[in-house]
DNA sequence: CAGCCCAGGTTACAGGCGTAATCCTTGCGG
DNA sequence: CCGCAAGGATTACGCCTGTAACCTGGGCTG
């Protein structure tokens, strides 16, 4: 089930709430694209022929809804990234970040905070 | 510096050993992709056009080698991917991967001890 | 010195993607 | 009941990408 970039500004504007006619995707999408009705429509399109959101009629307007979870999209996008990069390992992505990103503080005692609460949560 | 994921496997060839002439790429890349000789020219060209790697005549033979590092690459493929998906922020990836992937309890320690040497190091 | 072969460069082509205009259908107003 | 407008579907089109065939210039061989 690929997702294209631009086709997963629709998907996010549908994650956020759901489900949404035409217009209201276009309100939370239009933003920063500047896309036309009509382009927003083909992804829409695309989408639907795809099964990845599904449209039900609801007083007499088109509504669209997601079918595939955001989670699943995350998930698949994320371990491609790993995969191809990574050697599939999360901890070398997160000792890049350090080595080449300068994790700050803040961001490292995130880490600290989350890595301990898994080991007792788990 | 866009690199498509055909091209990403030449660039990976020449960032595990530099300088490479075409048959040295084929035999490092042909491998699962099956590609003909012609079609691994074709991406060493769109890269040399866009001045991904570069190409110098040695003992006769055209040998190329990469200009852009793999950290770079790497950097901007991941934080792109952070962008798209978990606001720019590295904990919440981290955070999605302990929810849905079900770290082993090996990776979690091995985090564990990545982030503690940041800590000390750092 | 002529031709051939090979490495390297140039052109080709189909399918996907971003972007959009155009066409069709159906409910509503007159 | 008829036409029109809004909404939704169909078609369009150029660029990018994956895949590859073809052309060319220069050195080796006879």
């Amino acid at each position: 089930m690929n997702i294209t970039q631009a086709e997963s500004r629709i998907m996010d504007a549908l994650w956020s709430r759901q489900p949404l006619t035409v217009d209201e995707i276009m309100a939370q999408v239009a933003e920063p694209q500047g896309w036309g009705e009509a382009t927003v429509k083909t992804l829409i399109n695309r989408l639907l022929k795809r099964k990845a959101i599904r449209s039900d009629r609801i007083e007499g307007r088109a509504r669209y809804a997601p079918v595939i979870q955001r989670a699943d999209y995350v998930q698949a996008e994320s371990q491609s990234l790993l995969n191809r990069l990574f050697d599939g390992q999360l901890t070398p992505l997160v000792a890049h970040f350090a080595q080449h990103r300068a994790l700050s503080a803040d961001e490292i005692k995130q880490l600290k905070t989350l890595i301990a609460d898994l080991d007792d949560g788990g």
